[in-house]
DNA sequence: TAGATTGTTAATCGATTAACAATC
DNA sequence: TAGATTGTTAATCGATTAACAATC
């Protein structure tokens, strides 16, 4: 996982953002019947402006598009891969494993995303020893030790909200560089451990604005 | 739910996407040892700009704060709430009781956001009668029957990505006005539907991305 | 009062969109 | 060639930040 910041200077946040969303619509396309694509394709496909995705498209793809025939959407995949940084593979663990957690040991897709997780922890002993998709959960004490050995660099909180700062502190003093954290909680976490929140209130909140305008237009 | 739009006309969407951290932040205070709050803090605290947090607020609160004093914590939590719209109800169903779909089932904390999840639905027979956090799961033949006597506005998609799509259209046909979509599919529905997208992979893209700075630096 | 903090107006910055030349 | 599409340069739009007056 490595973002090609170098080469294109206006790696904007939002670019990122859209990149799933092409990465999906082109995952879908039937790659025998669909070779090439055009820019403006997409974008009226997925409701953007023609020359954001061109942009976008431009920041990520090696080798460009061709006038007439658009992007070769095999490389395009490819390219929009490695822009997002899922060819180079991050070791994960989770902690808390309880219905989210287990949901997201045994979905089969982040490997593509280069996730790989390879462990969870528990404090529930009736956890400890299981194995959810082979990956096995262990006991909270062990943490240091497996984080080090198995050189995890991110850690995923789906505890309870109110263990979620101790999960945090537990793997700060693991030796990890990032949180991925599930629980609705704001974390302490010192500097250069990068946190980022898995937020479904923003999701909901959003939702729900637009929801609240369609329902008044209908009165 | 319904975010105050009219008032301030200002409400861009980036404000609406830090206003749950505000909350999150406010609401792990102490009540009692603190009444009051400036901007001033709350920036620091969260690593924004104080004049940014400022209008933020602005926005939201309805009588504003005071010179020298800040704003009543109490209040604001308030004013946040109802401008993000928590305090209309809105009914949803789960489409999908796999572990994913049981664990946003069973989290008791989506109350508090004005989501109520009546019902559930799947075609695992093993499931349909079951109960989670006392919500029954139905068959899908259900769907439309049950979503227009309980006034369901909202479906939330929990299911694998291959049956994501038939899911929606399920929904759509049965009278749902929004659909949160937690599967990694881009789905196709009428214009009126709402679509939400719960992209995990824009989360995992923006940590990576860090991540990969974080880790050039080290060497 | 003095000064911390609010809220607003103006300046800057970044992202989106429009216009257009280049190209296959 | 003609024309669809790319990629770039310039204009616009929106969001952030800076400067400052108002206020308790």
């Amino acid at each position: 996982m490595a973002v090609r910041l170098e080469k294109n200077p206006a790696v904007s946040k939002q670019a990122l953002r859209r990149m799933p969303a092409y990465l999906l619509y082109l995952e879908a396309l039937n790659p025998t019947t669909v070779v090439s694509i055009s820019a403006t394709t997409i974008a009226n496909e997925l409701g953007l402006n023609e020359v954001q995705v061109r942009k976008d498209l431009a920041a990520a793809s090696l080798s460009g598009g061709r006038p007439r025939t658009g992007f070769k959407v095999k490389e395009l995949i490819r390219d929009i891969k490695s822009y997002l940084g899922y060819d180079d593979v991050y070791n994960a663990v989770i902690i808390g494993t309880g219905k989210l957690g287990q949901a997201l040991l045994s979905y089969q897709g982040f490997a593509e995303y280069g996730l790989d997780i390879v462990a969870a922890f528990d404090t529930n002993p009736e956890l400890i020893g299981q194995q959810f998709n082979r990956k096995p959960v262990y006991p909270p004490e062990k943490m240091p030790e497996i984080c080090r050995s198995l050189k995890i660099q991110i850690g995923i909180i789906t505890v309870p909200a109110e263990y979620a700062q101790d999960a945090c502190d537990h793997l700060t003093e693991s030796g990890i560089q990032a949180i991925w954290n599930f629980a609705p909680v704001l974390l302490t976490a010192p500097p250069e451990i990068i946190v980022q929140n898995e937020n479904m209130a923003i999701s909901l909140a959003i939702l729900s604005q637009h929801l609240s305008v369609k329902l008044k237009k209908q009165h």
